[in-house]
DNA sequence: ATGCATGAGCG
DNA sequence: GCTCATGCATA
């Protein structure tokens, strides 16, 4: 950490007073100074659909938004802005915030059911559009380039989409786009990424898994050239504090992890050949459910210290490892000291010895 | 959850 | 040199 002093670009960078942070686009990740920045940004364009459709989620949004609006609205940088910023509007964590977003599809999205779980957020919005496909990979760069030399108005049409609003979703441009039949990036639409990682992480959520186990799992998650991400980048993901074309790449990486974490996590008797997304092997500590809890007590009480064969036996029935038998027994003769014990001391003999075993 | 930092790529 | 994606360390 420490580290070397700040070369004078990340002096610039960091002291940049601005809104964007300078460059830090990640940076925007700082809610201050996203906040700051964000000149509301396609908000207004489904503004008056929303209002119609208010779910839980948009109500919260709304909230949230006139908070920032309020906030923001002159803050329109000068010379440059950096149109990533504005997509993510707020930062922080939690709430969905925007207003809008439903409607749309999450075609991708809804498959990831499975579980069928979530029920929660159930998507509200059944829109049948939206094929989806991403073309991120293109669109970055070009964007970077957009980016850097921003066009106050072109309106590039390009394909990223990013930069927000400025042009793509700029209300007028939204009409162009239907119009000529081209759909602005449906998937790349900010709202359904916001509508994605909310339902992320409640799955995950639901799986009992850690942003920081999922980082690991993508390891193990073949997917091509992808590797493992720190908590960091998935916590960002969730809250979305991270740029839009970021967003995008991460997203489809993300839902495939989700979707095979489900899928492993349904069959407690996966196939061994899995990679195994969830966390480790296993967990760091099983739980077991009730009914097989019940059958070991009666198993326990007939026999309290079953023999390997045994062990595996019961393993087998309950359809548990059988390491996770064997130490239930461990724990459960311990337990049954304690218990005799710390309840009828008198009947140890003195009670003070406590612990003798 | 986030502040601070690094390094890759682009120009 | 800048932007961007990401990570480490820490609150």
């Amino acid at each position: 950490m420490t580290m070397s002093m700040y070369s004078t670009t990340d002096k610039m960078k960091m002291s940049a007073p601005s809104c964007f942070p300078g460059r830090y686009s990640p940076s925007y990740r700082s809610s201050e100074q996203m906040r700051r920045c964000m000149p509301n940004p396609s908000g207004d364009i489904f503004a008056g659909i929303n209002d119609g459709i208010l779910s839980r989620a948009e109500a919260l949004a709304a909230v949230d938004i006139q908070k920032h609006q309020a906030q923001h609205v002159h803050s329109q940088m000068p010379s440059q802005i950096k149109h990533d910023v504005m997509y993510h509007h707020h930062t922080m964590s939690g709430p969905p915030q925007r207003p809008l977003q439903m409607h749309h599809s999450m075609d991708q999205l809804d498959m990831l059911d499975p579980t069928g779980q979530m029920t929660t957020l159930a998507p509200i919005s059944e829109s049948p559009l939206t094929p989806t496909h991403q073309h991120l990979h293109g669109s970055y760069h070009s964007m970077n380039h957009m980016m850097s030399h921003h066009h106050p108005g072109t309106l590039s049409g390009h394909t990223g989409g990013h930069h927000g609003h400025s042009a793509v979703h700029h209300p007028v441009i939204t009409a162009a786009v239907a119009a000529a039949g081209l759909h602005p990036d449906t998937d790349t639409d900010p709202r359904e990424l916001e509508a994605f990682a909310e339902r992320f992480k409640q799955r995950r959520i639901k799986l009992g898994v850690t942003q920081a186990d999922v980082g690991k799992a993508l390891a193990n998650l073949k997917l091509p050239g992808v590797g493992a991400l720190s908590q960091s980048t998935i916590c960002r993901f969730e809250s979305l504090t991270l740029s839009h074309n970021n967003m995008i790449a991460l997203k489809p990486i993300l839902q495939a992890w989700l979707e095979e974490a489900e899928a492993q996590a349904k069959n407690k008797r996966r196939d061994p050949d899995a990679p195994s997304v969830l966390p480790a092997g296993e967990k760091k500590r099983t739980s077991i459910a009730a009914p097989e809890k019940r059958s070991l007590e009666a198993y326990f009480a007939v026999q309290p210290r079953p023999s390997g064969e045994k062990i595996a036996a019961i393993a087998e029935k309950l359809d548990l490892k059988k390491n996770v038998v064997r130490v239930w027994f461990c724990n459960q003769r311990q337990k049954q000291k304690r218990i005799v014990s710390s309840v009828t001391p008198s009947m140890t003999g003195h009670g003070s010895a406590g612990f003798g075993y």
